[in-house]
DNA sequence: CGATTCTTTGAAAACAGTCAATCTGTGTGG
DNA sequence: CCACACAGATTGACTGTTTTCAAAGAATCG
């Protein structure tokens, strides 16, 4: 299952066997069963979590009980609390799998250290991290300047891959909405 | 008014007399008058840009023509249009001073030859993007999860120094409803 | 003081949420 | 192979929340 990541960072640095080897020293597979935690709400957390294969999602549960999906991941996506691996505070969200999964785990001073013997891999790093903070800020716009109708529409084009592959009741959740509002949604958008 | 710059420094890093001195080089400093634009959408945007002193709000401008607030920054904060620094593209987003303020810009490559030169500078400036990461991330979870009030009081509580410091309508832009909807949520709690 | 901007209020309409029932498709065990 | 159970999705009627539009009241600034 490495190769999944191998081929994640031949396609964005070039990387000696050396390095790719220490690289590969630092991962552990972690294969998940639909439904299985992967972290959970109250405990620390210390990894970076790549996705080789399977769905992710990363989510909070409310004083009401009700789940809000903070985040999918896929196939050469990233996923997991940032807030917990700074702080060293318990989390405050759980990911649990969406699918039969499999993910590449590393703690974290294995990241600082590959960062220091492999810079290029640092770069690609905030790289990444500096664009899912764009992501993240495009779906704040969503979040406070749509209706549903326009939300779900500005769902299907910044995530096409996800539309038919997650339970309708799990969108509405990312979108801040319910499953019932989402449906009626949906079919509006078909009629036209 | 480096002054601030370099106290904010100081509380975080240590410098030599030196470092600091490549740092206070890099930067321009910049006065901005009430109402003054620092960037518009449809320019590029090419700096990083620190608050010494005033408030200033990142926005968008929706088809309608109704502006969407992402963010505040007042003195020791960050403000600016990542996406456009990042991928080069036009930005989408403006930035204007809601009071009097003073920056201090970085062009990015400047930036990057501090990184170099200082790394305890670039770990610092990871560790702020990467804690404003967090932060978007509740305010997603806030977005998609609070009703108005529970949106408001969210906001009294994470933001109080900027609850009678913002215009009430702008903040109703900055939580995602109406001004009108803001103003009876206050009255309700104030009932209270 | 007058002009302008910001905030509050009211009434009606649009929108989204809730609850309960039904429908659909899938997989399981008899 | 069928019957059944189950989960997910849809629908309807109703309720509650938020928006819209218009007007009136504060507050602020020159």
């Amino acid at each position: 299952m490495f190769e999944v990541f191998e081929a994640y960072l031949r396609a964005k640095i070039s990387l000696t066997d050396e390095e790719l080897e220490l690289i590969r020293a630092a991962a552990t597979v972690k294969h998940l069963r639909k439904w299985q935690y992967l972290a959970q709400a109250g405990e620390r957390w210390h990894s970076h979590c790549f996705v080789c294969q399977g769905c992710l999602r990363l989510y909070r549960v409310d004083e009401k009980g009700q789940e809000h999906i903070i985040s999918f991941a896929v196939e050469n996506g990233w996923i997991g609390d940032r807030q917990s691996l700074l702080s060293g505070e318990p989390a405050q969200s759980n990911v649990d799998a969406l699918e039969d999964s499999t993910v590449l785990l590393f703690t974290d001073e294995s990241f600082q250290q590959l960062f220091r013997r492999i810079p290029a891999f640092q770069d690609m790093i905030n790289a990444i991290l500096a664009r899912s903070f764009n992501v993240i800020q495009d779906r704040i716009h969503a979040a406070i300047s749509y209706s549903a109708e326009e939300k779900y529409q500005d769902f299907l084009r910044t995530s096409p891959h996800l539309a038919n592959r997650v339970p309708l009741a799990m969108i509405a959740s990312y979108l801040g909405m319910t499953a019932e509002t989402l449906s009626r949604v949906r079919k509006q958008l078909a009629r036209k």
